[in-house]
DNA sequence: TACATTTGCATCGTGCACGATTTAAATGTG
DNA sequence: CACATTTAAATCGTGCACGATGCAAATGTA
């Protein structure tokens, strides 16, 4: 029986595991300037572009359950990077808002992205290319968000 | 200023970073029916190819340091899919090897690989097209694991 | 041989991720 | 209205990841 599928260089998935933790690792020293951490600063990105919103808008478009993100907006919340204040008109939900600080996080968040996409385009790696795997990856973010759910 | 660069949809890290998820999310199941998670299906997948391997060794395959990888294989140990000693040679190293049981694991994973290659492969995207993905996060994983190293 | 340095692994603390369960508010239905 | 169902968050437990630190064995060097 062929085991060579079961090699590790012959494997999509593992690539991308590897990738993904190794970016955020690579976004560290950069986020450390503004005390965040990789999700947290994911949940920055939802804030700055529609501020004032509910934890579950937050979780559908980082596609992160409640229960991770209830812990971390609490630490957010501790550092006075947001606020988190129940709805009067839905009791249950929770709505998040930027404070100041948080807001003020975004002038020191902008150089961010072109120093990462420096790092990871070289001339073997074009920027079209680059393009075309972010096509890709959002496709399986369709399937696989899908085929998840229960 | 410009601040698309800073809007989610725009970002490259994030699909990478949502898919890895995803992707782990979606071997649960089939992992499920071998007791393992999918960071000891890694582990796994280096001992099947080559057994009776020090710590270090495992840690430089799957880019995983020893502070996660120990007590993930004491956990393993502990299900009886691998066995750890200290060697004689040197006492400082660690040699893993699997088991009966962790040999045996190898016929469940086989026909792992297909299933999450049928639900990545769709008309939109070819295999083609895959390969070229894994190129460059190979790429990137050699940039990448070389900008971490201090 | 003494002693500094390196190496391989373990331990600790923090912060995700996520399945499962819980709670309370809102909504649907007879 | 009574009551079942749904929904939004929170809580709990487990397992990664990883920076920092610790420690003992091995190695290098005077």
């Amino acid at each position: 029986m062929d085991h060579t599928q079961l090699e590790l260089k012959n494997q999509i998935c593992f690539p991308i595991y590897s990738v993904s933790r190794l970016i955020t690792k690579a976004y560290k020293p950069y986020l450390a300037q503004m005390g965040v951490t990789y999700p947290q600063y994911l949940v920055l990105m939802v804030l700055w572009e529609t501020d004032n919103v509910s934890i579950n808008q937050i979780s559908e478009r980082l596609l992160l359950n409640t229960n991770t993100l209830s812990p971390l907006l609490k630490r957010m919340e501790k550092m006075e990077i947001l606020t988190r204040n129940r709805s009067t008109k839905d009791e249950r939900t929770v709505r998040i808002g930027l404070t100041e600080k948080g807001k003020d996080l975004k002038k020191l968040a902008l150089p961010i992205p072109d120093k990462l996409v420096k790092t990871l385009l070289t001339e073997n790696i074009q920027l079209t290319e680059v393009l075309q795997l972010k096509e890709m990856l959002n496709e399986w973010i369709n399937i696989l968000s899908e085929t998840n759910e229960k």
